[in-house]
This record gives C-alpha cells, sequence and structure tokens, in this order.
DNA sequence: GGCCGGAATGTAAACGGTTACATCGAGAGT
DNA sequence: ACTCTCGATGTAACCGTTTACATTCCGGCC
C-alpha cells in the first residue's frame, strides 16, 4: 500500500499549540508571531496587539527545547558541587538563583559526589544542557578534566587555582590572618588550628594563612597543634575531644570552617567546658546560625551570596563574549566579625571543668 | 536571483559534530547511529562497536535540545520552593537530586521567592523546560495556580493539602504528638510553642497537633502560650526573649522547627538562663546541626532527604504513566529523637537567671 | 510613469535528533 | 527457482522555533 493513503497526519500524543497555531489563528505567518513575542523586529502596532491577544487566549507557550535548538542558547546554566550540604552551599546557590534569575537564566543544580568519576559523569551530562557552569571542585585536578571534556564551555571555577580559566576564590589569607591577629591581641599563644579536607583549596590556603601568621604574632608553632577535619560537624566535634586531650592545652581553637567550629562547641560543652571562659573557638564563613550559637561565635565573614552572584555575572559575561572573553579572577573580600566566643587565655584557671556542670537531667 | 545560487551551506558557528557527522564518518545511516547510540534497536554487533570508535573518537555529544524536541521529554524535572535557605531545603534537594540522578534525570532549581507573583513566573517559566515539578509552596492557594498555569503537567506538592494530586506530607501530627507526650511524661504543664508561618501547612498542623495535644495531657491551655514566628533562627530568637517576659513563665517550648529552636536557644543562652535547668526547649525536622548544639537539641526527626527521594519516584511514575497516572498521597513518618535539651520543670527554682553568668569578657 | 527606499510581512531553510516505513539480502520452506 | 520471513539498515518526515532572504506595498521624487 503505498504511503499516500496512509492516514491524514498522526500526533503520537494530544500536542500543545504551536507557534503554527497562534500564526494560523491571528491571520498572519509563523515569522511574524516569532517577531511579535521576541521583540527582535518591526511589527505594526495593530498587528503585534492582535498577536499577544490570540497568543494569551490559546494559552501558547513556546517550546523550549525547539528554540534552543534554533538558537544554540538554553538559557540554563549548571552548577556543580561537591556536596549540597549545608548552609554554605545554599547560600551560594542562592546567590547564583537571584542572579540568573534576574537575567532569565535556569539553573541545572548537582551535588554529593563522593568521587572524582561520578562527578565527571556529571559534569559530562550536563553538557550540552547548558551554556555553561559554574563548579566547585574539591579537587583541584578537575581543572585537568575540563581540558578533556567540557573543553569549549564557559566555566567558572569556584575556589580553585585557576590557571587561564575564569574563577572567584575568597580572600582566606586576609580573613584568616585578621582572625590569628584579633586572638594574639586577646593574648592567646597556643592556638589550635582544625584543618579541612586535603584537596580543598580554600581549606589549604587557610591553614597556609594560619601557620604564617603563627610565626608572625610570634606563637607557638607546632604539627601537634594541627588537628584533622573536612569541614564537616562531625569532625569538628572529634577534632575538639582530641583537642581537649591535648597537652599543653591550646586556649583557643580556630576551626577553618564554622560547621567545624559547632562540632568543637559542641564537643568542649558536652565534656563540660565553657566557651569563652575556658577556651575561645572560632571558625570561618559566617554562616546563618553562627550567630545564633551559644556563644555567638566569633567568624570570618564571606559574603557567600555576593560569591554566587559574581560567579553568574562572571560566567554571563563569557556567555556572552564568546571566544573573545579573557578569563577573570575575582576575589571575594573577607571581614572579621567579632562575637562572644572569644575571650582571654585563660592560662590562669585551672584546666578542669566545673565540676557541678548541670548535664542532662533524666 | 533564485536561492539555489546562493552559498552552499553557511553555518552560524563553528558547530560542535553532529550525528550525521558520525554517520558519514562511519559510513552507515544516521538512523543506525541513533540507534546503536540508544540501544533501542537490533543492530549488527560489529557495526555497533565501529560506530561507537567514531563517535568516540570524533568526540561526539549529542545535543540535548535537539532530543528533547524530538522525543518531547527533556528528562529534566523542576523543584521550586518558597526559599533555598536553610539545611532543611538542602537536605530535601539533595534526597531529590541522588534519586534523580539514578533515573538519569536533572534538576532545575529555583528558590527564594519572596511573593507568590515571583512564584508564579517561575512556573511559568519552567514550563516546557522540565517534564514535571516539586514544589512546595507556602502559600496553600498555588493550588489553584497549577489549575490555571501548569494544567497538564506532572506536579508533586510537597507538604500541602492535597485535592486531586500527588503529594508528600509530612506526619506533622504524630510528631507533634509524640513530643507532647515526652514533654507530658518529664512533668511539664506550661508548654510554650513556637507557631511557623500562617499560611505554610506543616506549621498549621504542628500548632493544631499542639493544641490537641495539650488537652489530651491536661496541660494549661492558653492563647498566650503561643508565640508567631516564621520558621527563621531571628523569629525564634524573639519568640524566645517574649517568652522570657511571660507570666507566669512557661517550663517548656515547643518551637515549630529546629531552626527556630536554634534561636530559642540562643535568646535563653544570651539572657544568662540555662537549657535544660531552667527550660526545656524542642523543635521539630532534626535538622543536621540539632545534635551539635549546647545542649544538644530533642526533636523530631523527619527524613529530609527521603522525603525528597519519595517525591521523586513518585513524579517519575507520574511522568512515564502519563493520563493514566492516579493521584497519590505519600506521609513520610517522624520520630522523636531525645537528646538532652529537656528536663524536668524547674518550677521549684527560682526564676532568674544565674546572676554571674559569664558574657563575653571582652 | 518609472524608480527607489524602506517598512511590514511571508517563505522556507536551517537547528540536530528520532523513528515510521521502505528497502535490501539472505536463509528457510516448498 | 521462487516466495516468505525476518533481521539489519537506509530514507525522509517530523519535532517547533528562528531568521536570512524574498516579496509586497506604498509614498515620494525625478
Amino acid at each position: 500500500m503505498p504511503s499516500s493513503l496512509r492516514a491524514p497526519r498522526r500526533r503520537r500524543r494530544p500536542t500543545a499549540v504551536t507557534i503554527h497555531d497562534v500564526a494560523a489563528r491571528a491571520g498572519v505567518s509563523v515569522a511574524t508571531v516569532s517577531r511579535v513575542l521576541n521583540r527582535k523586529a518591526l511589527v505594526r502596532e495593530e498587528t503585534s496587539r492582535q498577536v499577544l491577544e490570540v497568543a494569551r487566549s490559546l494559552h501558547y507557550v513556546p517550546n523550549i527545547a525547539a528554540r534552543a535548538l534554533s538558537i544554540r542558547r538554553n538559557h540554563t546554566i549548571g552548577i556543580v558541587l561537591p556536596d549540597v550540604h549545608g548552609q554554605f552551599f545554599s547560600e551560594v546557590i542562592r546567590g547564583i538563583d537571584l542572579a540568573a534569575r534576574r537575567a532569565g537564566y535556569h539553573i541545572l543544580v548537582s551535588g554529593s559526589h563522593s568521587d572524582r568519576d561520578e562527578m565527571l559523569a556529571v559534569l559530562e551530562a550536563m553538557r550540552g544542557r547548558v551554556d555553561g557552569m559554574v563548579v566547585m571542585s574539591p579537587d583541584v585536578a578537575v581543572t585537568a578534566l575540563r581540558e578533556q571534556f567540557v573543553s569549549a564551555q564557559p566555566l567558572v571555577l569556584l575556589n580553585s587555582p585557576a590557571a587561564g580559566h575564569d574563577a572567584i576564590t575568597i580572600d582566606n589569607h586576609g580573613g584568616a590572618q585578621a582572625m590569628m591577629r584579633h586572638l594574639a591581641e586577646l593574648g592567646h599563644t597556643r592556638i589550635a588550628f582544625v584543618k579541612g579536607p586535603e584537596e580543598n583549596a580554600d581549606a589549604t590556603e587557610r591553614l597556609r594563612a594560619y601557620r604564617r601568621a603563627l610565626r608572625l604574632i610570634g606563637a607557638v608553632r607546632s604539627a601537634e597543634l594541627e588537628f584533622a577535619g573536612d569541614f564537616s560537624e562531625e569532625s569538628g566535634f572529634a577534632a575538639g575531644l582530641q583537642i581537649l586531650a591535648a597537652t599543653p592545652r591550646p586556649t583557643a581553637v580556630f576551626a577553618s570552617n564554622d560547621a567545624m567550629a559547632v562540632g568543637v562547641l559542641s564537643a568542649l560543652s558536652e565534656s563540660g567546658f565553657s566557651v569563652p571562659r575556658d577556651f575561645s573557638v572560632v571558625g570561618f564563613d559566617d554562616i546563618p546560625i553562627a550567630r545564633y550559637l551559644a556563644p555567638p561565635l566569633t567568624t570570618v565573614k564571606v559574603d557567600m551570596a555576593e560569591l554566587g552572584r559574581r560567579a553568574f555575572e562572571l560566567l554571563f559575561e563569557s556567555i556572552g563574549g564568546g571566544a573573545a572573553h579573557t578569563p577573570r579572577h575575582e576575589c571575594i573580600p573577607t571581614t572579621l566579625v567579632v562575637r562572644q566566643s572569644c575571650g582571654m587565655p585563660s592560662a590562669s584557671r585551672r584546666t578542669n571543668p566545673t565540676s557541678g556542670k548541670a548535664k542532662a537531667t533524666h
């Protein structure tokens, strides 16, 4: 049977209304409808009004995929994070989301990557789906991956040592230094440090700044004052316990992020110690709850939403500029925010916990 | 001049490699390449291997938009939240992300909507870009909006009274009741409650359960025991201050979410009171930091990641089922987790703070 | 009156896949 | 030898936009 005898035109599904329907109904061509909708070219006021009216009455919604295919841009950017955990990332996403929405962009998010292969798979899967991406790679080496996989795509690195790529970093050094100076002014000389993940660029920089500052302020330098951590509350808690066991005991603890400071605080308080009386504890980031801890946490404020916003701006520019874009590098400043988790060193006091400190009653 | 004399074929940009390039290079047709790539139909082993090889060597990556246009599905779901703030949402997103990725789906996120018009705009903008969406509407009325705007689209409501739509809710009633019983068993009879946003369904349900439980356990019922809040730490802090000013003073405070409990804790501690000695404080949600507060917070655990996971499963099913799908309603169970923020009522003790309680030293 | 310019609009070729249907070949059945 | 069947593959229509180029229409000017 010749194909000419086939059923007229079978749609696979009751398809939505298209630009053709609008055009037909409004008595114009699809080109005109498109022009009206995109305000791209001159269209008679009268025609325009009418098309708009028909479109509305038909509940016409342009097919995004078709448009994306046609203009080769999908107005979506990808965000790839090591983990969506925690307030830090939420804030960054929030900053990006706000900026992106204002520019008519959407965000495709992917977090929680245990290993680097998984992250790589995500990078790959996002390709073609986004116009560019913001990636925070825990693993510095992703810069290399990028070369191979996402080659021509606009990309903004977050907190990774940028080499010829757009990047936004935090002024970790300045922040950590300011904090150390603050501690020194209070009289602390035995300052413990809780480290972050080894491959994390921010963590490494904060550690370096801590070490350098120790020398500057003439405080005690010792590998035994450095405790392992991975930016989680849990690791901070563990570090807190270790710090209590150290001798001689530090008088202050600098956790390289707030989440770990929370853990340290918790460990100290569960062991019956009081902050800031027995220990001074400080963090880094100034996550929203920092101000509500007991005691309110002295920390280094990083404007995370601003970080996100700037990342988007940079990416946006890069997307628009195409190959003409020259990689830029921006640094987000930090500020010391002093709350109540620090005091003078308690050297003169006994180092044992208040004996009768009430714990849970039941 | 007839169009046949136009330049051969001008590409607007140095376009990426397409399926045609692969087909040509492998000496087969595009159909075959497509079949190989999608494992959809029988292809000779030999042919398949070869196509795959060519594809790899050419670094071929299918154009997502084209595929989406063709198969009318983009393997992306949207998540619309009132605000990406806070650990609660991060956890939910995380749960969805994990489940979605496993099913080969991507997630388009949008949070931080101050007003409902903004949210509406987002709903609209996502349309056509996603195969379905998970929305957590602070405003119950969005169900109505849905009717008008997102009509035919699969949709899973989070924490909204579902009427004929897929929905996932939390067992707020059971959780709140268990908590009240726990408080009652400790001997509390004056239990304050910190409310959430008025239009928030979870908040409303928790409040209702609190009220009902009061009657059940024979505790004091009074409008003066209910304090306003909006689920933020800040509002919890304010409520905490108000609670201190109330007479007679409550012996326990039930914050309808953990973020507010954090605020309450902070207010009490800044005013020199101790928990659980002077007050018992409990929350709802069991956000990650709850366990690290001082004292560790007794709260109602909600498995947020599971909530997200289930939301995705439901949506996925709905997307697959098309119109044949019958709306379902799932309820996430809650469990009481007892930590150290509760004790017996301190009625017998003085109600004034420890006078000499050390506050910030400098 | 013919020509020119430009505004408004129409026509149809992309964009890069998927897939229904046609085609081709080879072995099986008779 | 001739059809039949069926597996493997090719052809081309189609998804819904955008947009380059063509066309039409009109007023003004020489």
